[in-house]
DNA sequence: GGATATTAGTTGTTTTTGTAACTAACAAGG
DNA sequence: CCTTGTTAGTTACAAAAACAACTAATATCC
């Protein structure tokens, strides 16, 4: 009907990116959201904490590119859960530190081997190279620094 | 703190993917948000129709993995813009034709472009041969068919 | 020091999504 | 036909996200 059809929609980037993420979303999942409860924001929360350690609400919002009421909700639902603890700032008292409990590492320890698993799994579907070169261009493309 | 450090948050494949995917949406969005207050679900009906002409609410759910409550919602905000016409399947009276008005035909055009050129500009990052890998692992990973 | 602006985080309200239950049309088996 | 099952699409209600407005603490600059 048209003479530009040169355009492929199923090889549109932002519709195959999201594509492929909602459908490996979909599949990690079930781990954080059966097993602990946990929303996605959450286990990103959690993961944060667990992988890089002791931060405040802001840094975990600036390094995940999460906006602060989400992860004020977040931290608000895993403190329920008595996964973190909060502590004041004692030179600023308007932050807080958040850290993991000895149950919110279990429980990171836990879907960290799950994702890993789930990571390794996905990646046996194509070469080394291809994977690196995914990263690559995924980190590039989601804004972190290699 | 522990001794299996090795997975590192930055480099898991879910958490990329969606990174990456929110990035790119985001920068797209505008295009079809600002201009023609869509919402994402209705672009990609929008952009079904036009680029794989009529079909039904049914086919734009399998073919883009959409559920039929977001179709159903999305087709009837585009037909209150009378971007799409519905009509009655005459030997199946339960399903509906949905089809692009010319209205909508230049929504889709002009979005097309704009698509188009988004889609360029990120790929100009990147090699042809790492566009090419980019694509074929993101298929592959969305569950599409090469 | 005190008015003004910023910043960390929270709360409230509106949109959007997800899920389940529903209607209407068809299909099949007896 | 007429019960039972399935399918296309809608609607209703609950969960989650987006956005704006708020509190409280700190920083700035006159």
């Amino acid at each position: 009907m048209d003479e530009k059809d040169d355009f492929a929609l199923q090889d549109f980037l932002p519709y195959l990116l999201n594509r492929a993420a909602e459908e490996s979303s979909l599949g990690f999942q079930k781990h954080y959201k059966n097993r602990y409860g946990m929303l996605r924001t959450e286990w990103r929360v959690l993961f944060h904490l667990g992988n890089y350690g002791q931060m405040t609400a802001k840094e975990i919002g600036s390094r995940a590119k999460i906006h602060k009421t989400k992860i004020s909700r977040a931290v608000a639902k895993l403190a329920e859960k008595r996964f973190v603890t909060r502590t004041r700032d004692e030179n600023d008292r308007r932050s807080e530190h958040l850290a993991l409990t000895p149950a919110g590492e279990a429980a990171y320890k836990d879907l960290r081997e799950h994702a890993l698993e789930f990571d390794t799994r996905i990646c046996a579907r194509f070469t080394t190279g291809e994977v690196a070169i995914l990263r690559y261009m995924l980190r590039n493309l989601a804004g972190i620094e290699p």
